[in-house]
DNA sequence: TAATATCTGATAATGATTATCATTCTTTAA
DNA sequence: TTAAAGAATGATAATCATTATCAGATATTA
């Protein structure tokens, strides 16, 4: 895995202070107005590397890709229009049992349990 | 719920016969291959209605949505990289355990449940 | 130190998605 | 049925997040 360099330190400070998901352009803003001197390209780029290392999370909300620290929260209520993510005050065993949230004002569709990493021959493309 | 519509009827066709996740661009292209007549604009209106009905889910690779059936099968190993994602052979029940999946010659680095529906206010905003 | 490889910033280019608007199809009510 | 109101469609222009490019800066290696 390839050493962090100073643009990625930047982005995971952002992403730490903050406490809430964000675009690439709003994590660029804020470097920014931190004094730091940076590229949106150089953001992009790191972003992606971020990504691969596994440190941050990527969903994508009205067309546009929004960052996070990956976290011990991973049960999140997500609604299909506005895209709000609520999290769910359950732990994994339990969300099992997730569709019984209907109760909850919110209308369950569908569920999904999804593990993100790297493919064979993607760890192999990526030393 | 809204009265699913011709357009509506000949996308679903198309994800049913395909049986793999397509693109709007493919979508439309496959549409059309059939002898339809279909603008661009009308396929992502329906794609946008019918994700919201919870008929077809979406996920985004390389910055493109990808549309596919709400199936029986959600449990998914997700490359961070090339964005592949192959099912996994698991129940849900049995996916609290997937981690274990790092035998399988895939790198976990994270895992999520998510809840996919509408929320209380956005059930009010389409009726 | 010099040579090589990697990273960065500015900016142009890309391309998926969305907005616009005139037209066509549907539904409703008299 | 028929006319008016409403919703859906298609063609195309506009948007805008993301990516490509490339010259210069920075880091690494021998």
């Amino acid at each position: 895995m390839k050493t962090p360099n100073h643009s990625q330190a930047n982005i995971l400070k952002v992403l730490e202070q903050t406490k809430k998901p964000l675009s690439a352009q709003e994590i660029w803003a804020e470097i920014q107005k931190q004094g730091q001197k940076i590229g949106v390209a150089t953001v992009y780029r790191n972003l992606e590397s971020l990504k691969i290392k596994g440190l941050i999370q990527i969903r994508t909300v009205h067309n546009q890709a929004i960052y996070s620290l990956v976290s011990e929260k991973q049960n999140f209520a997500t609604c299909l229009q506005c895209g709000e993510r609520t999290p769910l005050g359950i732990s994994l065993a339990q969300s099992v049992e997730a569709p019984t949230l209907q109760s909850q004002a919110f209308e369950v569709y569908y569920h999904t349990l999804e593990v993100f990493g790297l493919c064979s021959p993607c760890q192999e493309r990526s030393p």
